[in-house]
DNA sequence: CTTGAAATTTTTTATGC
DNA sequence: GCATAAAAAATTTCAAG
């Protein structure tokens, strides 16, 4: 799971042709790589022991399901004082996980401490995330929002 | 594809169970959502069919394929002038999806155009990309870059 | 130590109820 | 919606390079 493996160049092959979709056959697969059915499957298994295949996950058109507005947010946390019970920074990345809103979380360098990518239905939606979630926490200081106009590209493909 | 369709709740709980796993069996689908396999798979199959689901695929670690770094990346495009032969957006657009290093590319409100996330090997290979591709096109006047510290949360699960 | 062909098991898909 | 059956795919086995 978390050994480094090496990896040719057909793993990479096998690899891209996944992350395009993770339901190609393994005859398929096979023909792309010009591999059999059989090598290719032990390719596979082998890549998910190790670990560098994570996982599959099927995609969802985020419209489709009323979920309509996209927003990022750069928000900053309290520094840690003796009146705090809990290091802001724990507290803050506990509750995150908790928030199905938040699909992604990242601590960045500069003046941001983190930045959010929040998807929900509509703006009465976002507006009541930040104002009774977000702000609400005891740990973030403040809050700077982006709202998405157009997602240019979107892809959960690395560039191997 | 397109056309908007109604979910009931077991649509819901189907799509949350491929969105965890998408390679779920329809036999341990039918059990998770309390159908049979044959009523699973008609309901995957229409879900598929209207769109709602977009695709599957494999989902990569980043650190096994060598991708030690990511950036989000605050882009401001020239403005339109009657100098250039396109206008700059269409050009920067156009050549986002050429760059593979670009996972994510977002237009934005506020003072930045665009939102990108970059996933590079590493600084030199970050250094390359701003410097000999993004600042070298044309249509891009200036840019931020903060680092990935930690991921904190990473979905692609959308909250339903 | 990896491959590929064939055999076997499991899953997917179509059909009738 | 379900159960069954046929087709397809995944997985195992095993001989060979």
């Amino acid at each position: 799971m978390a050994t480094e493996i090496q990896l040719d160049s057909i793993d990479i092959r096998v690899l891209r042709a996944l992350q395009e979709n993770g339901r190609i056959t393994y005859d398929e697969l096979a023909d792309k790589v010009s591999l059999s059915s059989s090598a290719a499957l032990r390719r596979v298994k082998r890549l998910e022991e190790a670990g560098v295949i994570a996982r599959y996950v099927a995609l969802l058109k985020p419209e489709s399901v009323g979920l309509g507005l996209t927003a990022y947010l750069n928000v900053r946390l309290e520094k840690f004082t003796a009146t705090h019970k809990r290091n802001p920074m724990d507290s803050f990345r506990a509750a995150v996980q908790t928030w199905p809103e938040v699909v992604e979380c990242s601590a960045l360098t500069g003046e941001m401490d983190y930045l959010l990518c929040v998807v929900v239905a509509d703006m009465a939606h976002y507006s009541r995330f930040v104002l009774d979630t977000l702000l609400s926490h005891p740990s973030v200081q403040d809050c700077k929002t982006s709202f998405v106009l157009d997602r240019v590209k979107r892809t959960t493909a690395l560039p191997i």
